[in-house]
DNA sequence: TTGTAAGCGTTATCAT
DNA sequence: ATGATAACGCTTACAA
């Protein structure tokens, strides 16, 4: 059995409640004698003694809680953006919760059900499509306050990046770079991720005079698998592109291997860019150019939006809108550095949004 | 405010006891008139009820809680284990709790700190060095179970895999292939993982009878940046390496990106090998040879483990010492398959352990 | 400055 | 089959 508020209070002599007051962080500020205070915290140190976090919670009906919800665990996307959720989120005495919902509806279902059963204090759900449905109402009756990053909502607060004029400056690049045909490879039409992602596509060919060849928008699923896939669909065309813009960097490594499975090479036959800039993307050879996220600020943002509605006195939600910046990395795979030394990691940015 | 069992008692028109009995997942065998449990299941559905987790918990005595400890979130591979940790969770009623230390240890010591203050259930310790330091007693205090999956333990269960075994494979197939001079880019010495395939590695060149040059060692620290920098080193050598054993499949991409960067190729001129196996490995080209280690079963083993542990009747804790056999994956980056066919997909595994 | 005691929302024991 | 009620371990008025 556990050591109790109760064992610490006999072995020191005192009342449980001056042990609630020189344990408890919140209110540690309470007048106790030194001397009294002093005799306290040696009983709890050398009883090992914890206050027990299910009781405390059950009467600060707070659960100290934020839960993080993301679509695939796998991508390394995602826990650069849990990271920055994270850190903001311990610095204000939280403890996060992660999930991987694998973009399955039944497991968003019901880790979203056990989140709200264990009272989060905040939830952030990160990317993802249809497979998150969530209420304001059931929200709204636990007072539990969201945020959405990555992706849009109605009710909720969220912090976005702007994927349409991200991917309409990634495609212009590539239509400076003198290719006309360019493929896209996509993901599903339920991630809003990348049906925006498609429209600054979209918008970019059609700015150009060009019209949009639906052959060369194919199918992708965020997995180098399938960018492997996507890309040899598309190089096999009768017409193919030259260039390809890949919706996340992992599909974008997909692609450049397809590219080198067909004998061709990057950028000199097939032009390439994907988006995300995740840790790897530096180093593949050649460098990919993709459009930098600094997914860490989205969870920062977040974080801190909610921790203002948690803290706020009034109980009242803020609906925010935050943005956050994205700027295109030009590294090799375009072909736009094709005469210039080696090395991706210190490269211009042309474009930011 | 938030819907108790009392408003539902009271809109049924029943006794709490009476709600708990139907609400209460474990108890819901006992016997209540049907037509009465009618008639609360629609309350609680009418009224949108929840059972107060803390509430529970502190009556209960169990947390429902795992925690899991990771040193990098960044690194692919703790995911793929922790997918493994965190299905066989969820099949058992448990909740996970996702925590990365960035192998510092203010970050570890928090965080286990905030874990056992939350009494989790079970603590599943992923690999990690010196940073983390986990008493028997404090765990042995408030009853939590713990597991340490790829590194070793005096006191607790491990779930672990060969590594000096799986790198001497490793380096003993860069032998075979005809190099003597096989450079190997470690990470640290605080870490097991790393010391045991440094072992290993060392093991099979002094049983090829050639003797280890501790030029060929280099120190990494698990990220592409670092591999990049340590395979640098290698090749400017007066006598550099004709192969690398990179400690992990992230900083062989960093070599990989400096072996292209000097204008050298893989594998005709540096053969090149990693560990992991994780899913970028594949698509990388030329296709990276790695040993393999099946993430995800490490964690379905570790959570086994630990279920097992905390339903024990006695409460006794056994400790257990888990195997799990790694595979060396031959792709095309050692230069064994320089004239076999594309695709390092489907490729034969030469040795299992 | 310290102690007493009333809850927080459940579950489980014991009556009925 | 159902209802009172006593815990679970803690925080916080309120009293002393």
């Amino acid at each position: 059995m556990a050591i109790t508020i109760r064992d610490v209070a006999k072995a020191a002599g005192v009342s449980v409640a001056t042990v609630s007051r020189v344990a408890n962080g919140s209110a540690n500020d309470y007048p106790v004698r030194p001397e009294t205070r002093e005799r306290v915290l040696e009983a709890i140190v050398r009883l090992g003694y914890r206050p027990n976090d299910n009781a405390r919670r059950l009467l600060l009906k707070r659960s100290g809680l934020i839960g993080i919800v993301v679509p695939d665990i796998s991508n390394p996307y995602y826990p650069e953006v849990a990271r920055g959720v994270e850190d903001v989120a311990n610095a204000n005495g939280f403890t996060v919760m992660f999930c991987s919902t694998d973009r399955m509806p039944e497991k968003a279902a019901s880790y979203l059900e056990a989140l709200l059963l264990k009272r989060v204090d905040g939830l952030v759900i990160i990317g993802g499509g249809d497979e998150i449905q969530l209420s304001d109402s059931s929200v709204a009756t636990y007072d539990t306050k969201v945020v959405f990053v990555g992706r849009p909502s109605k009710s909720f607060s969220t912090v976005r990046i702007d994927n349409v004029g991200a991917a309409r400056d990634a495609t212009e690049h590539l239509l400076a770079l003198g290719h006309s045909r360019i493929g896209f490879i996509a993901a599903g039409t339920s991630s809003t991720t990348v049906t925006e992602r498609r429209r600054g596509y979209i918008q970019a060919i059609e700015a150009s005079g060009a019209t949009v060849d639906d052959e060369l928008i194919v199918d992708g699923d965020f997995s180098e698998a399938v960018g492997h896939a996507a890309a040899q669909r598309l190089l096999r065309l009768p017409d193919p592109p030259t260039a390809i813009f890949a919706a996340n960097d992992r599909m974008a490594l997909g692609a450049m291997a397809a590219i080198a499975d067909l004998g061709l090479s990057v950028p000199q036959d097939v032009a390439l860019v994907g988006f995300d800039d995740v840790p790897m993307s530096a180093f593949l050879r050649p460098a990919l150019t993709t459009v930098s996220v600094a997914a860490q600020e989205l969870g920062v943002r977040a974080m801190e939006a909610l921790v203002k509605d948690i803290n706020a006195a009034d109980g009242r939600t803020v609906r925010r809108r935050i943005r956050v910046a994205t700027r295109l990395i030009v590294r090799e795979s375009c072909g736009a550095t094709l005469h210039s030394s080696h090395g991706g990691l210190a490269s211009p940015a042309v474009s930011s949004h």
